[in-house]
DNA sequence: CACTCGTGGGT
DNA sequence: TACCCAAGAGT
């Protein structure tokens, strides 16, 4: 932290906004616009996740449900239908409850204030900094990835501290460096600096307005900043699941809100019973089974192998004995809330 | 503080 | 191919 001399800081700032209005991005689908409940999709959606893959998920989700209200009316199974294949689905019950509690308890409108804002359910410091910013513009510093390598590497945030000690550190500069005027365009600037020329790997420093600030650029460090975190070997997991069908519709169950894939629908896993019993349970007769190829999934954090045993049955009732089971109609399952493997299972059946 | 939570594109 | 990690937050 070296070079964060006070005299750097309106060179520093006023770099990021002269940039971004010249050089930064206008017409993502989520900004021109004050309305703080879309800032607040957009950002929830943008959450870990490329702006490339938020952009038809947003469209949708908003033609479904344009205002606040009409979110915090809809029932949580169509926020998850229209969350489903984008992932960290807690984000989507979140936003339901989040929803909900700003109608009941708020009066429907969201907090010009970070702080009062920061605390409702999936909004975090930086969240409630970008709506702070975007929706009312006010002052107040926002800390995504983008911002972390802009900042990592223009003032050399030391490695060798403890992840938490840098994100301290990063935190305090973010603070530190806020301009007085402009903070959209700043804020703004920050993330397009990161996302189009500050990028992970082999950054366009000579495009970029802090390059005669960055300490990165100036002493070839650009590989080392940020520190990339050391990460433990994946585990593996294995599990197997029935896919019950009659050929018209496929048998599944709701998972508990926590967890892997919370509140989606699911193939059944089949833990120690029967495919036999397990049909019959469900008021079905098994004709016949196959072991389809197994699926490998890759999360984030484990490696998952899925054995699929299909069971074709004739359904004898459709009374799913069970609470949070459910027979879906195979033409229903593209706008189903189910994970996105089990998605693209069951569209590449051939009935 | 360490771990959990999805998916897809880039390298 | 295998690994990285995105406009982070919750527990």
């Amino acid at each position: 932290m070296a070079d964060a001399r006070p005299e750097d800081r309106p060179s520093f700032s006023m770099r990021v906004i002269r940039w971004q209005m010249a050089n930064g991005r206008h017409d993502l689908p989520w900004q021109q616009t004050r309305d703080a409940y879309r800032i607040w999709l957009s950002e929830t959606m943008l959450q870990q996740t490329r702006v490339q893959t938020v952009i038809p998920y947003y469209a949708r989700f908003l033609a479904c449900f344009p205002t606040l209200e009409a979110l915090a009316e809809a029932p949580l199974e169509s926020v998850l239908e229209l969350w489903s294949g984008l992932g960290y689905y807690a984000r989507a019950r979140n936003l339901h409850r989040c929803a909900k509690t700003i109608v009941t308890e708020r009066a429907g409108k969201f907090s010009a204030d970070p702080v009062e804002t920061a605390g409702l359910p999936g909004i975090g410091r930086s969240t409630a900094a970008a709506i702070s910013v975007f929706a009312f513009g006010r002052r107040a510093a926002i800390l995504d990835g983008n911002v972390k390598r802009v900042l990592a590497r223009c003032f050399g945030v030391a490695s060798g501290d403890s992840p938490a000690q840098q994100e301290r550190s990063m935190w305090a500069l973010a603070e530190v460096l806020l301009p007085e005027n402009d903070i959209e365009a700043y804020t703004q600037g920050m993330m397009d600096l990161g996302a189009t020329i500050c990028l992970r790997s082999k950054p366009v420093c000579d495009a970029c307005p802090l390059q005669p600030v960055c300490v990165a650029c100036r002493e070839g460090r650009q590989a080392e900043l940020p520190r990339p975190t050391p990460r433990k070997a994946l585990p593996e997991r294995t599990t197997s699941v029935l896919l019950l069908s009659d050929g018209r519709r496929v048998f599944l169950e709701r998972r508990p809100p926590s967890g892997i894939w919370g509140g989606l629908l699911c193939l059944p896993e089949a833990i120690s019973e029967s495919a036999t019993s397990f049909a019959r349970r469900q008021g079905c007769r098994l004709l016949g089974t196959q072991a389809l190829p197994p699926i490998t999934h890759a999360f984030t954090h484990f490696r998952l192998t899925l054995q699929v045993l299909r069971c074709d049955v004739e359904v004898i009732s459709l009374q799913a004995r069970e609470n949070g089971c459910e027979w879906l109609p195979l033409d229903d399952v593209a706008g189903a809330a189910l994970p996105t493997p089990i998605k693209k299972l069951l569209l590449s059946l051939d009935r």
